[in-house]
DNA sequence: TCTGGGGTCCTAGGACCC
DNA sequence: TCTGGGGTCCTAGGACCC
């Protein structure tokens, strides 16, 4: 028996918050993004989409398409708390259910099925219902599999509801465009269509007919690719949470400079916002990367790993000090960002250290466990105030 | 005024150990 | 002194997604 699975996606997200704070903005043609210098549209109404503005768009050329155009910067705190309502909603109806991201979720509906006759009236009612409670729009689609139900989703939009079940696949699935299946990106779509596959079902008859040059193509992503396109792909929506693997930081300078005290001042900004995120989700670094782009628009990463993870900005700013020192001094930049990764969770930390005898442990080290109990609990402090600011 | 900022995963070569 | 193969870790770069 296959799975229900289904995957929820909110319309023009981020637009659509805004619309819900101030509702003039309905209809009117509106980005998303900020307005300086490296500008870019985040996402866009469906209005400003019929004059050719899309997200990832450089804000100067949207306004040149829609001199009309309203730019609301990214207001994160409100759509976060949208997203966490959505979020309760759908899990009233399933509990199997994860974010995939701030605007989609996908879910599992095999139980909560069973029963029920018209899953099309069904999941009308379902979105009717978000709407009265959250004012949010949505596009779903169901399938047998994640990736058909994301495919399903993005099938029809806004307000959308598409079915892909196997015996879909030929009629909704196929004739779909190469580059807009998920996973084929603006590099691989063009090398695909010069093989001639220019729909997923000339890919699904590519597969069929000539795997070896299939193989060639996706190596290590060749089964996972082919389960995708013939209906077999994952399945299983994993409740445990994923640990992040990295977190970082970066930011395009005032402008292209190869000042070293700029850079500098730069880098101490991004170290401290690093650290300041590593202690608030308890984790230390064992690899700091410094990420680059220069004037041409080229990006270079330049990493180190130490024996020691760490947290403290300083400790971060200073790998990244060297790192910049040995490579980028003479580069022209525009962009600057700090990533700090293999991450080891606080506990672990403790349980290593405990593993010396403990007054070996140097002092420092001491102090910056105390001071990660100290930001612990401050930030606990912090959530309980703000939480009860809000009642 | 050409092109953000947050991530994940994969590849490929080199160092090093057994 | 020469030979080789497997495994792991580190580094740099690139594709892709939201």
């Amino acid at each position: 028996m296959s799975k229900i699975i289904v995957h929820i996606d909110l319309n023009a997200f981020f637009v659509r918050c805004e619309e819900i704070k101030n509702p003039s903005l309905i209809n009117k043609p509106v980005a998303i993004g900020h307005e300086g210098r490296a500008g870019i549209v985040s996402t866009c109404s469906y209005t400003a989409r019929k004059y050719g503005v899309h997200s990832g768009q450089p804000m100067f050329q949207a306004k040149r398409l829609c001199p009309n155009i309203i730019i609301k910067e990214v207001d994160f705190p409100f759509y976060k708390t949208k997203s966490k309502e959505f979020y309760l909603f759908v899990k009233k109806y399933t509990s199997i259910v994860v974010m995939a991201s701030i605007d989609e979720c996908y879910c599992d509906f095999t139980d909560v099925l069973k029963d029920v006759k018209d899953p099309i009236s069904y999941f009308k009612n379902f979105q009717k219902e978000l709407f009265d409670k959250t004012k949010l729009h949505c596009s779903i689609g169901l399938a047998p599999t994640k990736f058909l139900a994301k495919m399903g989703s993005d099938y029809k939009k806004p307000d959308g509801f598409t079915i892909i079940r196997i015996r879909d696949l030929e009629s909704i699935l196929y004739p779909i465009p190469i580059e807009n299946m998920y996973g084929i990106g603006k590099k691989s779509a063009p090398r695909l269509k010069a093989m001639g596959i220019n729909t997923i079902g000339d890919l699904a008859k590519r597969f069929k007919e000539d795997e070896i040059t299939m193989k060639d193509f996706f190596g290590v992503g060749f089964d996972n690719c082919k389960a995708c396109i013939f209906g077999y792909s994952d399945d299983v929506i994993s409740l445990e949470e994923e640990d992040a693997k990295s977190i970082g930081n970066s930011t395009t300078l005032y402008r292209d400079s190869d000042d070293y005290e700029e850079i500098k001042e730069t880098l101490k900004s991004l170290a401290e916002e690093v650290s300041l995120r590593a202690k608030n989700e308890m984790k230390y670094g064992k690899t700091v990367t410094l990420v680059v782009k220069d004037s041409e628009f080229n990006s270079h990463t330049k990493s180190k790993t130490l024996s020691t993870p760490i947290i403290e900005a300083y400790d971060i700013l200073d790998v990244a000090l060297d790192l910049y020192a040995k490579s980028y001094q003479n580069l022209t930049l525009r962009l600057v960002g700090i990533t700090l990764s293999s991450l080891i969770d606080f506990k672990d930390m403790v349980v290593q250290l405990s593993l010396f005898d403990y007054d070996q442990v140097e002092e420092k080290d001491k102090t910056r466990l105390i001071i990660n109990e100290i930001n612990k609990r401050l930030k606990k402090q912090v959530l309980k105030r703000a939480s009860e600011v809000k009642k």
